[in-house]
DNA sequence: GTCCCTATACTCGGATAGCAAGTGTCCGAGTATAGGCGG
DNA sequence: CCGCCTATACTCGGACACTTGCTATCCGAGTATAGGGAC
């Protein structure tokens, strides 16, 4: 079970159009900055406008930009609208099956199984869901090196003349 | 991100050889009993044996049985068995990459998108290793109709023949 | 009746095809801009 | 000098190949058993 790799290019790319509001880039910048191809980044670029999390303005000039404020987009529908959102576990309730099934009107309750997995499933969630993209700009702005700051500042300016 | 098909499966045979304790079931009787294809379980079957949650016993009688008492293996063991160790999210440090770069030794602690990840991930392993094979099936027998268990233990009494 | 041997049937284990989803790429439709032209 | 028009260059969006890993299956090596035969 492996998340897409895409997630991780989406979530940087949130971050970096987090860092100041309505800040405008196009893919083909984004890509640049993160040294990814373009051609499949836009890929995810347009599964998260799809999803409501950037909106995309077409024309020369135009790009993406965050559709809410960083603080009201958790990373959880961030990964979600790369990933999908179905649950990570798929119950095929093989309890119904072979020599022991009863009729389905049997079984009330969903199998120990499948309880337990939509119990993880939704801890794995809830860690995603309690942090926001402004958390993760701002632990960026903590950790990160001040040279480092600094080059992301200067490519930035050159990048929205 | 989905889970493989064979995680449901290999719970529910470790949970039918969980049942009473060194239980041995041959992989055809497994895939009996549960209605899959005899063929695709066998491989999952070879994962546990692999991992040490299960042992094999070659020669006819023979078949697979908990290597460990119910107790002392977790749900993680059987899915890491079946679905591989590696963590969920994959950190290619694109951070590093782009014209914001700086060298490899300005970068201390690890992204804070990584280490969210991590910390999800953390979230849904725990839960996973909170409970045992043993708790399982504890719970099938709580929650299963009788008529169910009946026709299962009168399956199991002819299959030991 | 007891022991031994052999043939058998059953078991696991790894090696081998098929397929779906993720990965990667490309080109076309549409728009704001920049420059040129006319008034 | 100012306003308008046109051509341009850039943007997003969806449609199209490719590769990896999961899905599914098969056959071969090995072993405990069951039956038969010899003593």
């Amino acid at each position: 079970m492996q998340l897409s790799q895409g997630v991780e290019w989406a979530l940087h790319c949130c971050t970096l159009l987090g860092v100041a509001p309505g800040l405008t880039l196009s893919g083909r910048r984004l890509a640049e900055f993160h040294g990814v191809p373009e051609a499949y980044l836009a890929k995810h670029l347009q599964s998260l406008s799809r999803a409501g999390i950037v909106e995309s303005l077409p024309g020369a000039r135009g790009g993406y930009r965050l559709a809410r404020a960083p603080r009201d987009i958790s990373v959880l529908d961030v990964v979600e609208a790369i990933d999908g959102r179905g649950s990570t576990f798929r119950c095929t309730e093989i309890r119904q099956r072979g020599p022991a099934k009863l009729p389905r009107t049997k079984y009330p309750k969903p199998c120990g199984i499948h309880a337990l997995m939509d119990r993880a499933d939704a801890a794995w969630r809830a860690e995603l869901a309690s942090a926001s993209i402004a958390d993760i700009v701002m632990s960026v702005a903590r950790d990160a090196h001040p040279d480092g700051l600094a080059k992301g500042a200067k490519w930035l300016t050159s990048a929205m003349r």
